[in-house]
DNA sequence: GTGGTCTAGACCACA
DNA sequence: GTGGTCTAGACCACA
């Protein structure tokens, strides 16, 4: 399910933070909203404790997440995770049509691709 | 007219190397196409040499710019600087609609943000 | 009555000392005074009876309760709870004071916030 | 100048993390408004490198320094070190008092304390 | 068992 | 030289 890339140049614990996201909005996770503990999900990655330790922390700093010493980490009860997820795409689209348009991209250029991810996204439904 | 973000997580050189780019690409640069010389530009952007070095160095791999040992840096003849932005931008774009679109975004939001930059455009053209 | 924070980072066992501290030294208990059993509170807090368990022997090392196997646990007659309860709290101010006075805050700006907890106190009561 | 207490419950990292702030707030640090290297503090405190790096980041998080990797650490231009200082210590003081007034403390026994605390302030200076 | 902190030490890209 | 990431492994308090 969680695939990690050790070879990006995006360290392994961002990709954790927003794979993590992507599944806490998606509404993954077991029924009483626990995650794996940090060693677990560690064993399973193949990754040091440390660095799912560090993804866990700044996802508790995002409120996505809360995690209690002893017991475990748990989804936040009033997570956004959802809405920040979609801002950030937003930005990320925004930000990359902005320098296309800026470097000469005309507006049906643009409009194909994006009818392109689109009809992909209607056949595999 | 060249703007580098000391302190963004992009290496100076590959924001150099981007930006340079895109100059070429948009015509900019002397009536002989010459660019200035590593030290020149080091100069005013306050930067080191080896940072301009190593930007003018993979320009010239790509075939973007060609340099002449004692005499400086120009703009190759057939340089395909404008195919190369324009794919790679087309390519940012469907990697975060791609993106979006996975993660909940609609085709309406989608449209919207495009719409949004679009209008800026003809208002400042 | 007793109330916990299970997300935070103060232990529970020390919460518990704490609020059963206070609440001895506010009188709160039963006419005997006795307090309620591990299991009864545990049970009660939803928390686990090794926790109150830790709490309650703290409380008996520091002559606030003392327990009878097999009958309870009961409050010291003599406890001087009210007593450290007002030393440790004098001294959370002092080191609170000391430590603001040295980073910048002038006597009138503590002075404010005094005024308005003591301004809250009377129209609480 | 920057002292740590290694036996204290408080990590590390977050007793760098207020110190630092405070000296940033107190305007200590060079005419440059550079910080020492991670390497070079960690070494000076006899810390660990990962140690000194964990409170830089956050530092940096809080707007409070920036760093650049390859070049160093630098104080922010528009940092707020000297108003999150006030606004924290006031905050623990407001609490103290709080819990204090809750537990039986009364005006005067707190105004004491005050006093006694900006009367030393008077002697040194 | 759990999360949290820390050390020792490595390697990386960058300036 | 600089900051940033990561591993391996230890120890801690707590549940």
């Amino acid at each position: 399910m969680l695939q990690l890339d050790l070879q990006s140049r995006q360290p392994i614990y961002e990709q954790l933070i927003y794979n993590l996201s992507e599944m806490v909005s998606l509404g993954i996770f077991s029924a009483e909203g626990q995650l794996p503990s940090v060693r677990t999900l560690a064993r399973d990655l193949g990754v040091n404790p440390n660095t799912v330790q560090k993804a866990y922390q700044e996802l508790e700093r995002r409120g996505i997440i809360y995690s209690v010493a002893g017991k475990g980490s748990f989804i936040a009860a009033n997570n956004n995770a959802f809405e920040i997820l979609c801002r950030q795409n937003l930005e990320k689209i925004r930000d990359a049509v902005t320098e296309g348009k800026r470097t000469g991209l005309s507006r049906p250029q643009v409009d194909e691709v994006i009818d392109s991810v689109y009809k992909e996204d209607t056949q595999h439904d």
